[in-house]
DNA sequence: GCCAACGTTGGC
DNA sequence: GCCAACGTTGGC
């Protein structure tokens, strides 16, 4: 079971959006870089752990925890001309780009991201790197356990 | 395969 | 809205 940390732009789904859906999950549509893509093709496992995290908003930072309910499967997104992530390259045959579903878990209290960096014990994780902007990145178990600890 | 130019992310 | 840091594109 692995941990990871996905960002969300809550004005798109947010936590509270992600608990009100039906069957409290959503697919993870709309990812465009290939270390993102690969970390869910590659590594995502049902039931793993993911932290939700609020980005490009006032207050960024953890805002809940869900898991992952289902593997990489195509994200529809890309073959639609009228979404923002249509991908003119990719077809139904090839698909470049994945999505998995994510389930709701619950609410937490927010730990922003000023809070994460004032933690010495995190200074590892890939999120808090100089220059780090990956929309989706693993925490390690350490890291996972401590913040949990932060949270509930 | 290099690398300049351009595009994107995301905190501030 | 700025801009640092990265990623992608495409000519050569």
């Amino acid at each position: 079971m692995n941990y990871w940390l996905m960002k969300s732009e809550p004005d798109d789904v947010s936590i509270d959006d992600l608990a009100a859906r039906p069957d409290q999950t959503v697919g993870w549509y709309g990812v465009r870089n290939y270390q993102a893509r690969n970390f869910m093709r590659d590594e995502m496992q049902l039931g793993d752990q993911v932290f939700f995290y609020h980005s490009s908003c006032k207050e960024p930072g953890i805002a809940g925890l869900a898991t992952v309910c289902r593997m990489a499967y195509p994200d529809p997104t890309q073959f639609d001309p009228k979404s923002k992530y249509f991908d003119a390259k990719s077809t139904p045959d090839k698909p470049r780009w994945l999505q998995v579903d994510v389930r709701f878990v619950q609410k937490t209290r927010l730990l922003s991201l000023n809070q994460l960096r004032s933690f010495p014990e995190l200074c590892e994780m890939v999120l808090l790197q100089k220059g780090s902007r990956l929309s989706i990145t693993p925490v390690s178990d350490a890291d996972a356990a401590f913040i949990l600890g932060k949270l509930c």
